[in-house]
DNA sequence: TTCTGCCATGTGAGCGCTCACTTGGGGAGG
DNA sequence: CCTCCCCAAGTGAGCGCTCACATGGCAGAA
């Protein structure tokens, strides 16, 4: 593997022109580039990343650790800010902790932590939007900027989120102009700053509209949760108890949805359901469901932006922003439908 | 921070000693290495990637590249990797693709592996059973061990994979075992083998039961194919012409069930669907669908183990292998029934 | 013509580690 | 009591870059 005096003594002159043209340093005479380009591809050389961190003290590298395993938001929100970093110039690194075991939890997130800081990364970014996932990150010393997707804004951590609440709203409010006002919500953990966030808006427009809020039921965000939830449900819509249910997440409804197929139980005609996120399937669920759609792709970039943000040293010029996240959209199908009389 | 030799100050030993201790050489005397851990946590210590890497010429990272999306099966495969690399002491690089610009699939496919060959990661990964995501990685000089999870084996490149063949084997046989005979096979992607593998699997069992197989219908994995797919199925299963469908994923899955419900066909009543790989949500799909289960985290960590071996210099003693990946089974519902009379 | 001041390029010292050796001291064997 | 050897620890030379600074040459001003 060819090196940068390689380079050098190929091109005919010193490894710091070499240097400089790898960097782009406009002070180099175009011929001069030219000569060194030449020889680069010529010994396809590749700069080494490890010396070049060493020497200056910057890696380049980010640091991402995600709780959310598998589901479609947070695999969604990896993606766009993987794009994003790679296009401005840096890499990730990844640390996926399981999310099941919460007893070595915390000593999970410290090890995916200490690997990072190992790394040398020169920020990380925490997708998981779970509470015990920043509690366990305050608790390590990180030493370098934090930024969270997550809702709440706290001391030593920088949040990107996305509107969760007008996204609450939106689907909240949609059910009320049909004219229900029995509205259940099935909220997701409660230590995801999201899932509180839902909470909120739907409360708010319930309250609004002059309602008295039903407790809120809740759920894991797992299917499973739902079907459970759902068969309870069920019989309180027999009793004509609740009209309508706003889900904090589509995989839930989905649940929902079984179990009130199961006990024969209409939607939209008897009962109204909304979802939240819009994951691909939710447009062939059975009646396909209405949702709020939230582009995790666009988060994962305003993220990245963040973090720029954060590297830049002060004064420095801002580097170019991600067009902030659109906030979340109605996406109304056949789930949802006018109040029964 | 502290650098080696600070450390090395502060435990009044040399340099080399503290290497060896942060390094577990057993030829450290306890006492030694008791000063120098005393020494190490005091000042915080912690070893440099990058100058370990410049000096050792290993970086103890490993690049993964995914084009899979936030798909259920790519991103599980992803983290039970992730998971096994990092008890193995390997940071993990990513590089997702987005998997939908084909035109720019080859070269964003060469700036990925750019990337990572930059940062000296010393194997590479490819989850993306695509073909086209192999071809592209050929193309490029990756110059290291190369792994796919895939199940075609090729030169130069290692590939894992979960028995696609066997899975399809199993769903197929359980329809005929129902009495079906006219089983109409909705594949995925033709360029991904584990599409080919689970049509070969169904084409020979219905072989084996001596009935002509039907051609197969051709889907890109998406729920909306499926959709599209299931409206022409409704028509087919109408005129008695098709009694049961294996479906090459459940998201496809999913959209023929809608379709066939919005046609009024009763699902197992007048066509048995099976599908493939258990996500969470397929146990609430209306009805519950008798799907072929793969455990993804295994073969993330199958991976793994493979790519220990290869990094392992010859003759050295193997590393601890992970258990194979157990084979699909299958998980029989409420979408299979008995064939109609 | 001679001096000033850049602009383009070169020089050398680290960055923090590992690798290949070297060194010193104590126990076993003669 | 001396020698040999081995075990524990130390020494110094890089690994391939970047940073801060030094240098040379040429244009424009005096």
């Amino acid at each position: 593997m060819a090196n940068i005096f390689d380079v050098a003594t190929e091109a005919g002159v010193s490894h710091q022109t070499v240097s400089r043209v790898v960097n782009g340093d406009p002070t180099v005479r175009p011929a001069t580039k030219a000569r060194v380009d030449a020889a680069v591809s010529k010994l396809n050389y590749r700069p080494s990343a490890a010396a070049r961190a060493l020497a200056s003290r910057k890696t380049r590298t980010l640091g991402l650790i995600s709780t959310g395993g598998p589901l479609f938001g947070p695999s969604s929100i990896m993606q766009g800010f993987d794009g994003a970093a790679r296009q401005a110039g840096y890499q990730v690194s990844i640390a996926s902790l399981p999310t099941d075991d919460s007893t070595t939890f915390a000593a999970g997130m410290r090890s995916a932590v200490d690997a990072l800081l190992g790394q040398n990364v020169e920020a990380i970014v925490l997708i998981a939007p779970d509470t015990a996932g920043i509690d366990a990150i305050r608790a390590v010393d990180v030493g370098r900027p934090l930024v969270a997707a997550d809702s709440t804004a706290s001391e030593g951590l920088v949040s990107v989120s996305l509107d969760q609440y007008a996204g609450a709203v939106l689907a909240t409010r949609h059910l009320v102009e049909l004219g229900h006002r029995r509205i259940v919500h099935v909220g997701g953990l409660s230590t995801w700053t999201d899932a509180r966030e839902r909470e909120r808006g739907w409360r708010d427009v319930v309250i609004a509209a002059g309602v008295e809020p039903l407790p809120v039921v809740r759920g894991d965000w797992s299917p499973e949760s739902g079907y459970r939830i759902g068969l309870d449900l069920a019989d309180r819509a027999d009793h004509g108890e609740i009209t309508a249910v706003f889900c904090a997440n589509d995989q839930m409804a989905l649940g929902i949805l079984h179990a009130l197929s199961e006990r024969r139980i209409r939607v939209p005609d008897q009962v109204s359901i909304v979802g939240f996120d819009d994951v691909p399937e939710a447009a062939h669920y059975i009646p396909p469901l209405t949702t709020v759609r939230q582009d995790f792709a666009a988060l994962g970039r305003q993220i990245m932006s963040t973090v720029e943000a954060l590297l830049v040293p002060q004064g420095a010029p801002p580097a170019v922003q991600a067009a902030p996240a659109p906030a979340p959209a109605l996406v109304v199908r056949e789930s949802t439908g006018p109040a029964p009389a």
